[in-house]
DNA sequence: GACTAGGAATCAG
DNA sequence: CTGATTCCTAGTC
């Protein structure tokens, strides 16, 4: 088939994999789920399990290595000569790892590398403007003429390599204690963790081999000083006590978590999160197409991705507010749609986008796949595509469990409540699912799968008559047979539309590969084909 | 009775 | 030409 134009139903294949297929390594939730110990919530004890992280079994068969580099730093005002690591930390360098012990060695612990610094340069190895923070540009230290910044890469999504000390340790079971003991810490600390599933690379360069070996990274940047500080001010309490100071509460740590919600790497190589909670289950590779397994699953989903999730939620609502524009995104019109892609665009620090290129309405921008954001912005089209994936997410009813309140959105978001009767009611120019400046253009050629993802991206105005029941994967329910064949018909301008008619178009989609029964097939139940499900 | 599955003709862009 | 619509028969729940 020649390749076409790069409208929404073009960009998806016609055909696709086989249905069910799961990756025979799935660490989906790793960046949602990765090294909650940086965390220093309630239920976990002091810093000591920065040391001490263990290391899971792995799905498949081999247990992972983490690798954690801990980069010491220091205001710009002082020089190199100027820094004491002091002895215990300079101690604890001193065993010098032997570089062919690395990838094989049977110890599974935490992997300790200090880069060497060069007397000359600025003891800042991140600059500010390394760091990825969409809301809040992280100023502490800046350190304009350091020239390590380009080594390191701006989010998980950045595959450079990272320069590798050749002074490297595993870190002996008293580290911890002699740290705090002599009351030395560094002010700052990068954290480098490189985890591999399968010890299969061969070199300390291997590790960012993402393509070929599946070997997951993940950094984030740990303002050690305050958390002493912290620890400090409550040292007479319990380990279990609350470390962070109150006031501090939802701005700690902001960077790590913006960190775990970039998910644009894991778009960029197909990566699933992994869950480590689930670790002390046996591993399933595939999973029946029931529709329990998922809430169970649901269950243990890790605290750090509620916590990603309710993130993400108040910066969408701050947008929302900001720009007054829904928090539905295939409510968006073609100017919402630029409005939200400048925005994120210079929260990020993209490059400008080419206009022209995305005039869109909501659903046609949610129906694009990864391809054709990246076609249309190369240097920015995954993080964009995966910040939506992660709006789309904050928004859907599973995880907003139709509690979605903006604060001072557009009068169509804020329709919330209203009924499927209701909004029948509405001039079609304000009609949640119809966006009102795509005339002639947009929603009068949508496809039917198209105008059904539609309909599941606003439960809150068409929940009562199709839901998700499993979004991940694509597994959808209709409830109002009745209703989504008259809204369909609305649409297309069809009044004979039926369900009898559009289920028939819906079987149609059957052999394109579009969508399909549920394994275990259940009236009303149907299920969007990878990647029609994304 | 409602839904499922699929063949076939037809329509619309 | 393709996707959707319309009509149909047959079968299942």
């Amino acid at each position: 088939m020649v390749s076409r134009s790069t409208t929404a139903e073009d960009s998806m294949p016609q055909i696709v994999p086989s249905a069910g297929f799961t990756p025979p390594c799935d660490y989906s939730n790793f960046a949602d789920s990765f090294d909650l110990s940086l965390l220093p919530e309630e239920d976990l004890p002091p810093p000591t399990t920065f040391y001490s992280t263990p290391s899971p079994p792995m799905p498949c068969g081999v247990k992972p290595k983490i690798s954690t580099t801990f980069y010491p730093n220091s205001p710009p005002t002082l020089k190199a000569n100027d820094i004491d690591l002091g002895p215990d930390f300079q101690e604890l360098l001193g065993s010098e790892p032997t570089k062919t012990n690395y990838p094989t060695s049977p110890i599974s612990g935490i992997y300790l590398e200090v880069p060497s610094i060069k007397s000359t340069d600025s003891l800042s190895p991140y600059s500010s403007h390394s760091l990825l923070s969409p809301n809040e540009q992280y100023s502490t230290f800046p350190s304009p003429t350091s020239d390590y910044h380009s080594l390191y890469p701006n989010s998980p999504s950045d595959t450079s390599s990272y320069p590798h000390s050749p002074s490297s340790f595993y870190a002996p079971d008293n580290y911890q204690q002699q740290y705090v003991k002599k009351e030395f810490f560094p002010p700052y600390v990068k954290e480098e963790n490189f985890l591999s599933p399968c010890s299969n690379y061969t070199s300390n360069r291997d590790v960012v081999d993402l393509l070929g070996t599946a070997i997951i990274k993940q950094e984030s940047t740990i303002d050690f000083d305050s958390i002493l500080q912290s620890f400090r001010l409550n040292g007479d309490k319990s380990a279990e006590t609350q470390i962070v100071p109150e006031k501090s509460k939802g701005e700690d740590h902001k960077l790590l978590r913006e960190v775990l919600r970039d998910t644009s790497f894991q778009k960029k190589y197909n990566i699933k999160t992994f869950d480590f909670n689930l670790m002390d289950n046996p591993i399933k590779m595939e999973e029946p197409d029931d529709i329990i397994d998922p809430e169970l699953s649901r269950e243990t989903i890790d605290p750090v991705l509620n916590l990603a999730i309710e993130q993400m939620r108040k910066d969408v609502s701050n947008t929302c507010a900001a720009l007054a524009i829904s928090p539905d995104p295939s409510q968006w019109n073609p100017a919402n749609v630029l409005s939200w892609l400048q925005w994120t665009t210079n929260q990020f620090g993209l490059p400008t986008l080419i206009p022209n290129q995305w005039e869109l309405s909501g659903p046609n921008l949610i129906a694009l796949s990864e391809e054709d954001f990246t076609r249309r912005a190369p240097q920015s089209g995954s993080i964009l595509y995966a910040q939506l994936e992660i709006w789309k997410a904050a928004f859907s009813e599973e995880e907003f469990g139709g509690k979605w309140m903006p604060e001072s959105a557009s009068s169509n978001a804020s329709s919330g409540e209203i009924s499927d009767d209701e909004e029948e009611e509405m001039p079609t120019d304000v009609e949640p699912s119809k966006p009102t400046t795509s005339r002639g253009t947009g929603s009068s050629h949508i496809h039917l799968w198209q105008f059904l993802k539609e309909l599941l991206a606003s439960p809150q105005t068409h929940g009562s008559c199709i839901r998700w029941i499993d979004r991940n994967k694509g597994i959808f329910k209709i409830e109002d047979s009745v209703k989504v064949a008259r809204l369909w018909g609305k649409r297309k301008n069809r009044p004979a539309m039926n369900y009898d008619k559009l289920s028939r178009s819906i079987r149609q989609y059957y052999k394109k590969g579009i969508m399909k029964k549920t394994e275990r097939s259940q009236r009303l139940v149907y299920q969007f084909c990878h990647p029609y499900n994304l």
